[in-house]
DNA sequence: CGAATACAGACTTTATTCATCTATAATAAC
DNA sequence: GTTATTATAGATGAATAAAGTCTGTATTCG
């Protein structure tokens, strides 16, 4: 039980667009060639984060990827969820709604984890590497 | 990214066991017959939580599955880890370790997901379940 | 217009999960 | 000691998901 490769792509990505894009639209190839993927593959990535929201994309020439968000709002859950998705880890075929407590006590296990994402932002990991 | 059907089964099998087999060992023939399983695939989880220190197993007839540790003692994270395994939800090829920013931000992200599930016992939702 | 860019879908390959089958080892009952 | 009953181990196959490629389309700048 893992996080996808997809989500280290999006998250060193991200990283990328925090630490280097103020101004300028960065395009897929700059960062696939960054990261040491196809552009094809981490397009699909930087596509969820569009439709997440964290992301703005501009097409055409001189186009590319530009933080939408300030960035101090950018969270790795954001970016995890983008990528993985929500469901939870635990999701049983007997659908017992609310009654199926272990599925409560999962649910409530991953708040806590999520909470914790939740605080930490990629520009704080930016400004570390930085520094 | 989700947790393996096979947790899905050790854990309800882990239930029955707290929840009924106070003296009497379980077969792999009973447990598989109550969860609607095949007999050789649960085995597989049950000799998993058998290496974890979960449970014990006798050979032999009469023989069968019976709860190791004193039952309060058996958390949900105890049968997590005994079926998933304990690696890191985020592990990147370029393994510049001690160095890795996203790593720490991830495992210690884990870590309180882990916090929860040791807090919850196994004991606790059968009574619940009872009650 | 033509080049550069993002987006979308079909497709292939590879890895993992899920499950079965068969054989072996241990032990209780007879 | 033989037999029935049980757990354990390994090989194998099927189904599903992840990882990656290819091709084509739409948008926008110059
Ligand atoms: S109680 Fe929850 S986990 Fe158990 S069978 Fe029902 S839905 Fe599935
Ligand atoms: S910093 Fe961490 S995640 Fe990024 S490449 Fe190095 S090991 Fe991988």
């Amino acid at each position: 039980m893992k996080y996808s490769q997809a989500t280290d792509y999006a998250l060193h990505a991200m990283l990328y667009l925090v630490d280097e894009a103020p101004d300028k639209p960065v395009s897929v190839q700059l960062l696939a060639e960054k990261l040491g993927v196809s552009q094809t593959y981490l397009s699909k990535m930087l596509t969820k984060l569009v439709k997440a929201g964290l992301i703005h994309s501009i097409s055409g020439a001189n186009g590319g990827y530009r933080l939408k968000r300030s960035q101090e709002d950018i969270s790795f859950l954001d970016v995890i969820q983008a990528i993985e998705g929500t469901a939870s880890l635990f999701e049983c075929s007997f659908n017992h709604r609310n009654e199926c407590l272990i599925q409560q006590v999962v649910v409530e296990a991953e708040l806590q984890m999520e909470q914790f994402l939740k605080s930490k932002k990629i520009a704080d990991l930016a400004k570390q590497v930085k520094g």
